[in-house]
DNA sequence: CTACCAATAT
DNA sequence: CATATTGGTA
């Protein structure tokens, strides 16, 4: 059962651990391998006070946030609890980002102010969603925030980025790299308790225990999250590995992503498998599409078997609910793309802003991996596949995804010459929402969550 | 013994 | 759902 964490938890990852200071408490067989402390939560006065706002007075200024305490949670905290209390914490910035981003939605581009921060805001909504909340960490102190909300505004993403990157490595005696590392392994919420603790299971997943009294507490890695960066990762090696030689080690391998485990790419792959054969059976965007109209894409596809085939698409995305990581990363709100993969116009009605490189994300991939026998690439498996540079995760949170300013209105006419890297999110925000229409217009596009694997 | 992979569990 | 874990198998 536990075989595997243990065999494979990667040197990084324990250097990461070991420095960071920030990662769970490892015990049980986890000693086997490394004489890396069990670290427990941190201090208990280093914890924000759940009663006590978590967007500092300045932060919660510089979005015109109004905070209100949750009183209500503040609970034990003991030692056991926690866990718990750190997850809450987390919700609680869910919360707060939430708020924030609503706000933003509703002044849309009227604020100019709020729509010129916008990027300052989403990066800071999605590092928050995905590296504290996500990842699990719910150690952020108040000078942190404070310092990263700065009394000034923060002027660049970049700032923005290093000030948080910073955040976190500040906790330990981490260095950034670490920092970023770790979080970067896009470790999820805590998952798992142990045995023991069965307490109150009202919140579900409870995290893992503090190292409490009593050790024989063996925590697991926190579930990882695929990011659109990382599933494009992904994506990129399977492609290039072509279907035959697309196995998790080897993906694994050129994904190149530290931490990333096989068994990882293996239930990702499986997955992703299984969204490939959906589509090969004529039903890749799951959605609205009938059929036919997915049919002809593939079909298409099918006979030109090259990336850049004529194909015409227009894709509406739908609605998302916005509390998904996903939604939130991508911030896919109903948008309307409406593309020409011939190489011509790519015209995109998006909040986003996205842009033309939307052919990139369509099932692409699929054919080559499905439809044909992936020729040219497989030649050469493993020597002309060129790894990409280690994944480091402040990739993730690359200022430019967040450059673009909000726009309600005017479609976004950009040209699809931009950098594929530029419109990582996009693209997989199309891919997540997209349903595909080769005529219609979809007035009403079904609201549905967000999937990597459309269905 | 390792890695795949489909099934199953969480 | 999305991921993790398992267990039979190559």
């Amino acid at each position: 059962m536990n075989k595997d964490v243990d065999r494979q938890k990667s040197d990084h990852e324990q250097h990461a651990e070991a420095s960071t200071g920030l990662r769970l408490l490892h015990t049980g067989d986890e000693e086997k391998r490394s004489e890396i402390i069990p670290l427990q939560l941190l201090p208990v006065d280093e914890l924000v006070p759940l009663s006590q706002s978590l967007i500092t007075p300045a932060l919660a200024r510089f979005f015109n946030l109004n905070v209100q305490h949750c009183p209500s949670r503040q609970q034990s905290f003991g030692n056991n609890a926690g866990r718990k209390s750190e997850q809450r914490l987390q919700f609680h910035y869910v919360e707060q980002l939430d708020q924030i981003r609503h706000l933003q939605e509703e002044d849309g581009a009227q604020n100019a102010d709020l729509s010129e921060d916008f990027h300052v805001n989403q990066a800071l909504d999605d590092l928050f969603r995905s590296q504290i909340i996500a990842s699990g960490c719910g150690a952020v102190k108040d000078g942190d925030v404070a310092r990263l909300a700065g009394t000034k505004r923060l002027q660049t993403d970049a700032e923005l980025l290093n000030t948080f990157g910073a955040l976190h490595a500040s906790d330990g005696s981490s260095t950034h790299e670490h920092a970023v590392e770790e979080f970067g392994m896009t470790q999820s919420v805590l998952e798992r308790e142990n045995s023991s603790n069965s307490g109150d299971g009202a919140t579900g997943s409870s995290g893992c225990g503090a190292g409490g009294s009593s050790g024989a507490r063996t925590l697991k890695r926190p579930r990882l999250v695929w990011t659109p960066q990382l599933h494009k990762r992904f994506v990129d090696a399977v492609s290039q590995l072509g279907i035959k030689n697309a196995v998790p080690k080897t993906i694994m391998q050129l994904m190149n992503v530290e931490g990333l485990t096989r068994e990882n790419v293996a239930s990702h792959l499986q997955k992703y498998r299984l969204y490939l054969r959906r589509v090969q059976q004529g039903n890749p965007f799951s959605s609205c599409s009938n059929s036919s109209t997915t049919k002809s894409i593939l079909t298409e596809l099918e006979h030109t078997h090259h990336p850049n085939a004529l194909m015409r698409v227009h894709i509406s995305t739908a609605g998302t609910r916005p509390d998904t990581f996903f939604s939130s990363a991508l911030d896919t709100r109903p948008s309307n793309i409406t593309m020409t993969s011939n190489g011509h116009h790519s015209h995109v009605n998006s909040l986003n802003g996205l842009s033309g490189s939307v052919n990139h994300l369509l099932p692409q991939h699929i054919p080559s991996l499905l439809l044909q026998p992936v020729s040219h690439q497989l030649s050469q498996p493993m020597a002309m596949v060129k790894p990409p540079p280690p994944f480091n995760i402040s990739q993730q949170f690359e200022p430019r995804l967040y450059g673009v300013k909000r726009v309600n209105s005017p479609p976004i006419r950009t040209s699809a010459s931009a950098s594929s890297d530029t419109h990582l999110l996009e693209n997989m925000s199309v891919m997540n929402h997209a349903e595909t229409h080769i005529t219609a217009t979809a007035s009403s596009p079904p609201r549905r969550a967000l999937t990597l694997f459309p269905h």
